[in-house]
DNA sequence: CCGGCTTGTTGACACTGTCTACCTGCTAGC
DNA sequence: GCTAGCAGGTAGACAGTGTCAACAAGCCGG
């Protein structure tokens, strides 16, 4: 007779809870289903009974992390300009993937189980990239000097900067490159600004 | 008395040559020393002699990964103009990343080893670096009209924009977006323009 | 000649995911 | 009201992993 003091049913649930929190803390990589059942104070089988593998644990807390996420973008402060408002989205993005490095790998830098076998786990990431191109489509009807003919192309081409630079920005590639704290600081503005240009080069402010 | 037909000396080096070959078959996840080991017909402790640990094959073979990274940019084609070698650069730094999608995992998401316990293994990733941060700098001199007075921001800018676009091209979460091939397709260039017009606004072509 | 270092071996330990078998309590059907 | 079945939890085993410890052969300098 473990020590559970759970909800009468779910111990799924609170797999899911205690495997986030490991990969929040630890990694992915250092998620283990045994770990698990061990905090929960049941045995290295119950989990088992829930979910048929690792993998689809793994889905499910990649769900939940896609869902956190889209809901973090999604609360992002009114605007009144689209362009200011993508810019805040920029931000947000940013904010995310620095405050929650290990979620954020997790979702965009890790082997994932094949999206077929788990349908439901792309949903919220889905979700993500549509307020994205919803918010370029928008843009483009009004049209914004640059000419954003694709806006799925510049969607495409806004994420890659933003996640590119989050990802340079915690990887470990980057201890070796002796770049100074105020150029980092510095990253991703200067980064913002040079997204601005590609995308609006007729824009009147900054021109040298 | 197993089969080992190598040089006298070197079964460190045969480790790290096999241990490279699954991480390039299999995903650095699936590397495993005693599988290492049974290729070479060794036991499953003789890598132990040469590697303190696992740890320490794996910052050798990312050191590889790295110099044959960096070989491979440098062995651009040849280009009159500046700004079309840098185009080069970008093209060869995609050709690597989507030909060779472990190994740029590997590199650049993957939760490396501490890089202060193993000197040398981000020396070529340095290096790398510094050949995108040289070719900016020699094209700040002599000033491309966009105003590129801080190099080091935009060659992290750059090697964001095409960085994120690698990772996210061989993301998972790409399955979720249904884009058509042809999009895809055209993510990569649509990219470089956006990169050529960030850079230089004032640049006659692709004007609206 | 002999002690020690290098390089290899074997055996063990703890850890992992997963398979199988067992148990237990609830609930539906007769 | 008994009983069969089943969902959910348990225990044991197996193969796989990284790593520690003890042991063995070869070489080399004193």
């Amino acid at each position: 007779m473990p020590s559970r003091n759970d909800k009468p049913d779910d111990l799924r649930e609170a797999c899911i809870d205690e495997a986030f929190n490991i990969v929040e803390q630890a990694g992915v990589e250092n998620l283990s289903l045994r770990e698990v059942s061990r905090r929960l104070g049941v045995s290295h089988q119950a989990p088992y009974k829930h979910f048929p593998s690792r993998d689809h644990i793994l889905a499910a807390i990649v769900a939940r992390a896609f869902h956190d996420f889209a809901a973090f973008l999604e609360s992002r402060p009114p605007a009144e300009d689209p362009s200011e408002d993508l810019r805040n989205m920029g931000v947000r993005y940013m904010q995310y993937a620095l405050a929650n490095p290990l979620k954020y790998r997790l979702m965009f830098n890790t082997a994932l189980p094949p999206a077929r076998d788990h349908p439901g786990m792309m949903a919220d990431a889905r979700h993500a990239f549509s307020i994205l191109h919803h918010r370029l489509t928008s843009m483009a009807i009004r049209d914004m000097g640059g000419g954003t003919r694709s806006p799925r192309l510049d969607a495409m081409f806004i994420w890659s900067t933003i996640h590119g630079l989050a990802s340079l920005l915690q990887s470990d590639v980057l201890d070796s490159l002796d770049m100074t704290d105020a150029e980092l600081q510095d990253a991703f503005p200067h980064a913002l600004a040079r997204l601005s240009l590609a995308l609006d080069p007729d824009q009147t402010t900054h021109r040298a």
